[in-house]
DNA sequence: AGTGACCCCTCCAACCATGGGAAGGTCAAG
DNA sequence: CTTGACCTTCCCATGGTTGGAGGGGTCACT
């Protein structure tokens, strides 16, 4: 099976497939006399189960764990699952950032008459030097949520 | 006010301040002989008002467009309004994407026993050919959130 | 006048995951 | 043999932010 063919199966981009080689999550493959790269329905199974792991949110970090611990028939089910609440925490942390963000917006734009006039609360409230805003925690730009703040 | 004072004043961190600069967030400042920013405390108020902007997860582009607004006294409180609440809407989908992330992991996690034992449902959930999850739109990588899927 | 401790400057690179595109090689069907 | 679809590698861009290198400025104290 040539790339396009396993991207196609397996729901990731023939890019992706090359990246995820070059940075080493899936091993190189066997090639072809002129260079193409050739996959097996196994590795079309890895990149799946890659796949799914993107979309529940994991790092290809993590995901690199969680393969292993796949391909690891002695692996402890209790190491899956401390990767899995680890990146459940993280989740969590992130949707009540974004709730504060969206709870300070909505009330904002509750008070703002929304018109062609002029004197807006929300921009008010941007460019006022009082306490950053009326829900505390949207303004814990570096909570201890990784090194950055979460960019939206 | 050298950059350093301005950023302490502002909680724009000097980077961010000339990568602002150089974007056109902010206009150019005045410089001193040596070629030192300088900057007055409108300035600094200035810097405020987009930190908490950025607090508030608006990107620098609708940043931009706010700190327009902000400035121009004959603005529509309208639009301003519409900016927030847009930016409001694109929150509230990343929650409930990140929510179902949540939700799938932790409905995982609660049957695996977590112990030595191998064996682990999380696991083979990933791997399972079947369907991706069982909260459905986890799945939806493409969603219409936008050019990318939620990275997290 | 020298010295050390800071501050500032610019430029470049990295992060993460992904997409885009150019320039060139390969393959199968017509 | 041509055409078109595929593959290859390589470089670039995104967004927001941080880090560092390498060079210079400023200031207070000796």
């Amino acid at each position: 099976m040539n790339i396009g063919q396993a991207a196609e199966a397996s729901g990731v981009s023939a890019k992706m497939i090359r990246y995820y080689e070059s940075i080493g999550l899936i091993p190189k493959t066997v090639r072809t006399e002129a260079g193409y790269r050739v996959y097996s329905d196994s590795d079309v199974h890895t990149l799946r189960f890659i796949r799914r792991a993107r979309d529940l949110g994991f790092s290809v970090e993590q995901i690199s764990d969680l393969v292993s611990l796949w391909r690891d028939r002695e692996r402890a089910s209790k190491d899956v699952k401390r990767i899995a609440l680890e990146h459940v925490t993280v989740l969590e942390r992130k949707i009540v950032e974004l709730q504060q963000m969206a709870e300070t917006l909505n009330h904002l734009a509750k008070t703002c008459h929304g018109d062609a006039r002029p004197g807006c609360p929300i921009i008010e409230e941007l460019a006022s030097n009082e306490a950053p805003q009326c829900h505390s925690a949207a303004g814990t730009r570096f909570g201890s949520l990784g090194k950055a703040p979460t960019r939206v």
